[in-house]
Parts: structure tokens; sequence; C-alpha cells
DNA sequence: GTGAAATAGTTGCGCAAGCAACTGTTGTAC
DNA sequence: GTACAACAGTTGCTTGCGCAACTATTTCAC
């Protein structure tokens, strides 16, 4: 039986496809950027998507092309970008949030009793917490 | 913060490879083919592996040419394929197996109260078993 | 200040995945 | 039994990923 994240994200990035939106990385980067007080940059962002340094910068070049994001100058750091998010990211964004929000509703929230739903929600957020320490020690967010 | 479910298979790739095992996608087939009681053919091995039917194809030929299975006829279809795990690959998922049990007990086990990963482990099942008739609605194995 | 080490991001390369099209076989309708 | 649909598995093609190497900048030691 496949796991139940695989299945989970399968679906959802289905139901993006259909929908003629942009895939689930895209999602990850938009949602990233669009919940960051400030412009975010890309190291910033890679312990939160589930990519490289070398995929993200790919990532974000398709993100850029699909006019979702514009790299701007880093004024602190001119080795560093800034990623800021435009409107029609905003726009695309807002329209993936509720597809993300049905499946995963249909296809967990509805499944299972709220009890185990909340003690699930909160094991992992602790194991995603504590996996840095327990596992790669550094506690670094560098994927790679 | 990525999931705890990529986090755990990423760690346990790593491992993998730093002990000179085959990767995540061998594991799979391997683990399949060894807990059938029967030869598998690759059709049911598809809703135990995360792959489409293409993918299955070059994995089981990379893992054939790694000398770990062996691929004989179907006696009652001839469309079809018997896949055989050979002594070789029945001792490489021998070694493989204390990798992943013990990333799995440092990445989660250990990291939460009993009780909540046994609610946990439950509700994952619940989930996985019930989101074919949720979200597939026809309940299919088949990924492509 | 100067040189070495670390960091941010990009790029070349090879690999594995998915989709769609294809071959060969089996099942079904009539 | 014959034609047609469904199925099992493979292959061509394109795409996205990770690793390692690279450039440019910053940080640190002295």
């Amino acid at each position: 039986m496949r796991s139940a994240y695989l299945l989970l994200s399968e679906r959802f990035e289905k139901e993006l496809a259909e929908a003629g939106l942009p895939d689930l990385g895209f999602y990850g980067v938009l949602l990233a950027l669009s919940e960051a007080p400030e412009p975010s940059r890309p190291r910033d962002l890679l312990c939160k998507v589930n990519v490289t340094k070398s995929g993200l910068t790919r990532l974000v070049d398709r993100i850029e092309k699909a006019g979702l994001v514009e790299r701007t100058y880093c004024p602190s750091d001119r080795r560093g970008t800034f990623l800021v998010i435009t409107d029609q990211g905003r726009e695309t964004l807002a329209k993936m949030q509720p597809v993300r929000e049905r499946v995963f509703r249909e296809g967990f929230v509805d499944l299972v009793e709220e009890e185990d739903a909340v003690t699930v929600a909160r094991v992992m957020a602790e194991v995603s917490e504590g996996i840095y320490e327990a596992l790669n020690a550094d506690g670094s967010c560098d994927a790679e």
C-alpha cells in the first residue's frame, strides 16, 4: 500500500493539472513567498521546499518564465537574489489553495476521527521539528 | 518545514547510499517480491510501488541487471512476466531492512510517545486504505 | 589589508520518471 | 470463428532532478 502522503500529493498534482494550474513545485515556492513577510532568498526557501539548490534555481527559472515571480537584486548581499511574487503569482496561488484544501479534506480530514486528525497533525509537526536534530544532527536546512 | 515523510525517505536513501546499497526503488520492489507467496507480475506490483507502468519496466530492468531479480515467462498469460527474486536479491534486501528499521526508529518511533506512534500508524493505514474509494473512486491500482 | 575558507546561486551532465504510442496476447460479442 | 475491445509490458521522447564543478561575493584569521 503506498503511503498516504504520496497518494495525497499525487491526487493534488492531478487535480491541479486538470484545473490548468501549475504543479506542486510551483505551489511550494509561491506559498513560501506569499507567507514570508520580507522578500525571500532562494537559500531561505531551501528548507521549505523539497528540492536541492540546483533544482530550486531551475524551478524558479520556470516560475519566473511563467510570470509568477520576479528576481531582483538583493541589496545587502550581491551574491544573493530577492524573489518577489507578482500579482499574477498571487492570483495563481489563490486558485491553487482551494484545490489543496479540498484534496486534503476529502483525502484525509473526512476519512478519520477529528481527534485522530489532531493527533496526527501534532505528531507530524513534532517529528518534522525533531528530525533535524535526530537525523541530520547539524540542524542545517541546506539540502545540498 | 518539509514533511516528515519526505525527510525520512531522504534519510533512508542517504543511509543506503552510504552503506553501498541500492536505492529506495529497488527496496520497494524487492520487499514486495519477498513478501508475496507466489511469483509476482509487474502489474501486481504497481499498487505497492510508487511508480508508473513504464517506470516499473525500467526499474525492473535495473534490478535485473544488478542480478537481484529474474524475469521468467508467465505460464498462464503469455503477455505477462513472472518476477522472481534471486538469492542475491534476498541477501541485499536482508541488508537493507535493518537500515530501514533504524532510520524509522531514530526518525520517528524514538521521537514521539508510543501511544501517539500507534495512533499515527493506525490512522495512516486507514487513510491509505480509504483513499482509493474517496479519491480515485474506482479503487483501481493502475497508476497509469 | 591580504589571503584562505565559506557562501549564494548557476550550469553541465547523466539519470530516472511520466506520457503516449506501440506490439503482442487475451477476452468478449455476435 | 471472427472482429473488436481490453490488457500486459516495452520503448521513444521530453522533462525535471541531483551531483559536482564553477563564478562571484563575503567572511574570517592573522
